[in-house]
DNA sequence: GCGTTTTTGACAATCATTATCGTTGCCACG
DNA sequence: CGTGGCAACGATAATGATTGTCAAAAACGC
């Protein structure tokens, strides 16, 4: 029995994912990483890179972007709550932070009552090396 | 020759999925409009309807939503451009404005170079209603 | 070490969206 | 008014990412 259901193990893949996700740059698809993954040699099953992803995205430890284009984004960000500013042509990406847009959107919640506030933020655009 | 390419051509079809759009409130997936046309008589194929609403939808005319869970949203929406408050329990929608977040939005791209720029901003809460 | 419980992972299932491709109907011009 | 080109239509198949399943393996507490 027991009383706390959170028992979280640390195995082997859990950390491999992690790992990987500490060394890579910009954003990934679950298909990448699992690929990445094998290509090192490490032995994990996509299901399982998939469930790693969520559980990290549920603890707040990676961000996730769903891109117009279907597939899910996975990226370890710097902590707190931020932004993306993406480019269309090249994936680069460039956090940004906005206090004020974060306060808008909890007082505009709020002014129509409603609770518990989250939003998204994306923003598209060409970098400037892509530009030309 | 020519002058414009935009051959866009005035079908039954285009018709009916903008009239059922026109009457709609809130956000519908696409399966969900083909089936209220089916259910009104008018025979339009489901490949018809999602060509049609991308179409709208390029032209401005209509606001797509894309919602953790996979469907695409697609609404007739006020013209201009707004964001939304959505209900995470009943799915009850608010259109907000927010002239700072544009510019702000604006702004921070150009900063960072990039060009032709936009963005996505969905806000999620509970809504009264639902609160209790 | 031992038992319990979580986690894993291969595979199948799901399901919205997109591609295909022959047919249909709109539109313009003769 | 008739005709031809060309875009739109639509049924079906294909795609492809994500989720469900469930037996086997691994971790943790003791």
């Amino acid at each position: 029995m027991s009383e706390n259901g959170a028992a979280v193990r640390n195995t082997r893949q859990r950390s491999a994912v992690s790992a990987l996700l500490g060394e890579m740059e910009g954003f990934h698809s679950a298909q990448d990483l699992h690929a990445m993954l094998r290509q090192r040699g490490e032995r994990v099953g996509l299901t399982t890179v998939y469930r790693t992803l969520q559980g990290l995205a549920d603890a707040g430890e990676i961000d996730v972007m769903r891109p117009p284009g279907g597939e899910h984004l996975y990226r370890r960000c710097s902590e707190g709550h931020h932004h993306h500013l993406v480019c269309r042509a090249c994936g680069r990406t460039v956090e940004v932070a906005g206090p004020a847009v974060e306060s808008w959107a909890d007082r505009v919640a709020e002014q129509h009552g409603y609770a518990d506030v989250s939003h998204t933020l994306e923003i598209f655009g060409t970098c400037p090396a892509c530009v030309r």
